[in-house]
DNA sequence: CTCAACCAAGCAAGCGCTTGGTTGAGAGAA
DNA sequence: TTCTCTCAACCAAGCGCTTGCTTGGTTGAG
């Protein structure tokens, strides 16, 4: 979606965040819709409104655009996750929080970009982005696992604490592809559903 | 992985399964490594042990192969699964059947390629090709939907059929990204893990 | 006067795909 | 058997286009 040509004035990126800021939120966005290798440099360019040659102002080159959105991703997200567990009460309210955060990190309408690259664009990034991006995924998924293995202690869930965390990832990482945030399922229904599979016969209402 | 150049044999193609098959075989390995974007026709020419022009006379385009490699997929796929639930005897065994066979699918050695690609590539089709595929999906996941509302009937399972069939989608799914069939956790055992994820407490051992 | 932010132009490489020609197995007639 | 014709399968070369990125210069706020 290509935008009519401004007069040059010098502030297409002086909106709210500053330039880079602008940049990572066009990129996300269009990495997001078309998928990372079907969007050009010339693509983000037009979104953000500048000539595609500008954004190497900014950024080294176009995979440390997408680099530089997940580990800001990983940031937030991981901010997010923490607040929410430490501010529950009991095990089943951290497990909730948990379920309850990831899915809307997925189909959250300011979110779903960001959480979209990290799960899809993986394998466009070189070996040593990985490991970097890799390092700080293992943060997140440590809060994970540490009220996994709280609630595997105290008979809320039963079995490998290691698969039913995969299979929860894969269950709500999914959402961002049928979840309509418009439909008729709300997303406390979907994580209360979501949590119900967790959790051994009969412990939740 | 470029192949040394042989002299010109004309026979190239002539292995088990025909010029065509050998190529659609090669195409999904290498979608499924390193995407379908990231795969040049050169690279399925070297690994068949072509040049890339050749491969036009059996494909017309470059999304012709990825959909055909879909199609196929998809019309093995629904003929297992089918005759995995025909030859089940009860709902739970229909309802493992089920689980089973898409996780066989999802990380059985000659299978994870075709079906990454369904689950992955999907953005890489024309408008057109995404609604051949979606119609013949729409038989495959009929065959989910009708045994799930009979074990709802029965009462093995418990809430939205709909929601639970995207649930476990995703849980099956999303084992391709972590799942290791050389690790300590048998396909059976995965099957029966995600199996109790399913039905509503106490009912599966 | 400085400098972050940008433009205009374009380069080198790689892309999907086309073209015109070559090869050898197989079919049919003598 | 031998000759001739056909045709699926392939090659060698390269076209036209797009890609990520570079370059040298310009602008205006501080």
């Amino acid at each position: 979606m290509p935008q009519p040509d401004r007069a040059f004035d010098g502030t297409a990126l002086t909106g709210t965040g500053g330039p880079r800021q602008r940049l990572l939120d066009c990129a996300a966005q269009l990495f997001r819709e078309k998928g990372y290798e079907r969007t050009t440099v010339r693509d983000i360019g037009a979104a953000v409104g500048i000539q595609s040659g500008s954004i190497f102002h900014h950024f080294s080159s176009k995979e440390d655009i997408l680099k530089a959105v997940m580990s800001e991703a990983l940031i937030y997200f991981t901010g997010e996750l923490r607040a929410a567990i430490e501010s529950a009460n009991g095990v089943e309210a951290r497990l909730r929080a948990c379920i309850h955060s990831e899915l809307q990190f997925t189909v959250g309408d300011d979110t779903t970009a960001m959480m979209s690259l990290l799960i899809t664009e993986w394998r466009s990034l070189c070996e040593t982005n990985q490991h970097d991006i890799l390092d700080h995924r293992a943060i997140y998924e440590q809060l994970w696992m540490d009220v996994l293995a709280e609630a595997q202690a105290s008979g809320l869930i039963a079995g490998d604490t290691f698969v039913l965390r995969r299979l929860l990832a894969g269950a709500i990482h999914w959402t961002s592809t049928w979840y309509d945030f418009r439909g008729a399922l709300s997303l406390e229904e979907l994580s209360r559903q979501t949590l119900k599979l967790a959790c051994v016969g009969g412990t939740i209402d």
